[in-house]
Parts: C-alpha cells; structure tokens; sequence
DNA sequence: TTATTATATAAGCATATTCTTATATAAACA
DNA sequence: TGTTTATATAAGAATATGCTTATATAATAA
C-alpha cells in the first residue's frame, strides 16, 4: 500500500536532509545503528553538536532510539510514513561504508552482540 | 552512463528542495515551463519573493531561464548533474496540476506559442 | 518619448539554524 | 558510595534564511 504525500511535509523532511552531517548520518543509519559517540568520532564535531543534530531526526520521527547500558543507539525508524521517500532518495548517495571502517580501524566502532 | 553523486551537493541540492515555496516551484516546473508571474498569483506570494526562491534555484543551475518578450519563463535544467536525482525526489510528489487549472480558470496562465 | 507591465536587485528586519560552552542526567564500575 | 563514561539539555553567539519595502532594469504599448 502506498502512502500519499504530502508536498509540504515532504518539504519538511528534504530540509532535514538537507544538512551534510544529518544526510551522512540517515545514509548510514539506513544500513547500521550507530551510537553518539561514534558520531563524533565519524564528524569530528563536538558531542553536543551531534545530540542536536540526532534529536532534530528523532523530534521529526524519522530516526528511533533505543538505549543499551550506557550507550544510545540510534537507527532509521523504518515505521515512518516517508520511510520509503527517505531511503529512495539516500539510494542515490555514495555509501559511507568506509567511514565505519575507519572507525572500526581505530577501535572506536561499539558493539552490543 | 551514471553519474556519481557526492553527498555534500546533494545535501545542497535538498536544502534548496526542503522549502515549500521551491519544492512545489520544482514539482511545477518538472513538467511546465512558468514565468514569474505565475508563480505570484500560484502562490500569494509578494514578486520580489517569488523572484528570490527562483534565483536560488538558477544560482544552482537546477532551473534555467528564458526570456519571451516581457517575460522570463523558467524550466527544469535537464543537463544539470543532478537533474536525474532531483526528478526521482519529486516523483514521489503528489502532482500540482490543479494549481495550474486554477490558473488558468483565472485567466493568468501565459501561454507564449 | 512616456507610460505600463514584468522582473530583478538592494537593504533591512525577524526568525531560524547551527554551532559553542557549561551543566545536568544516566548507567557502569571501583 | 564516588568516579568515570555516555548522552542530553540549556543558553548564548554568529550566521543564514526568507520575508518586506523601495527602487532599478527591460520590454512593450500608446
């Protein structure tokens, strides 16, 4: 079933995206959970700067958080009504897998298993 | 032949989508050429206002321009990098077509043929 | 030429955005 | 318990954005 869109609320999202740090961030939660902390190590930006940036995403909806002890985990919320409008759009952007191996390569990538 | 998307531009890109005012001019334009004075009487819109959003869009290289005697009709830049990601995006919109009908019931669309 | 119509540009203002630093909260650990 | 680590929030500052009004330019018509 397809939703319909609306062009003002599209408007809304596309201006979230429309960020280079926050695009980055939802092209790299499409595929991984991430934690605040491996964001900043990613962006090199301050942790408040990121919280901002992660709590504009989470405010619209488009990006769920779930804690796991002392870390928050943040992924894209695949139950939002523009979760297909969002993915098709960052489907065109150049992945950001090697910025995950970076951070694994400096022992900075957390995991929960 | 695809082109390769960074994902700094396209953030550009999507900031200058993410108002309603040229997310909505875009959608338009995708499929209708319009001049300036369109886009005022479409959108309530104060000209100097219109000619503003429609000048972030041609600094951009998204929409070109094309003067008809008095008037300056702007369209949709076909060989523009991004013109491929920027039609997807809008793909997913609902149409605007009503907008134009309404124009012109009222007798303010321009037609130059 | 002068007047009208369409559009662009400039300047100013109100608000939004995105940082910064400082501080609060929450979980884990000694 | 007190300390460390991870995260969030608050307040402030610098800059960006999107309007407004006034004015300039360009084409057309009288």
């Amino acid at each position: 079933m397809k939703h319909e869109l609306d062009i003002e609320t599209a408007a809304n999202i596309l201006k979230l995206l429309g960020d280079k740090t926050r695009l980055t961030m939802i092209k790299i939660l499409a595929d991984h959970e991430c934690c605040v902390c491996e964001f900043v190590a990613l962006f090199q930006m301050t942790q408040p700067a990121v919280s901002q940036h992660l709590r504009k995403l989470k405010d619209s909806g488009l990006v769920k958080e779930s804690r796991k002890g002392q870390w928050v985990f943040y992924s894209l919320n695949p139950s939002h009504t523009y979760y297909d409008f969002v993915r098709n759009v960052i489907s065109h952007l150049p992945n950001q897998l090697s910025k995950l191996k970076e951070l694994e390569a400096q022992g900075k990538r957390i995991s929960c298993d």
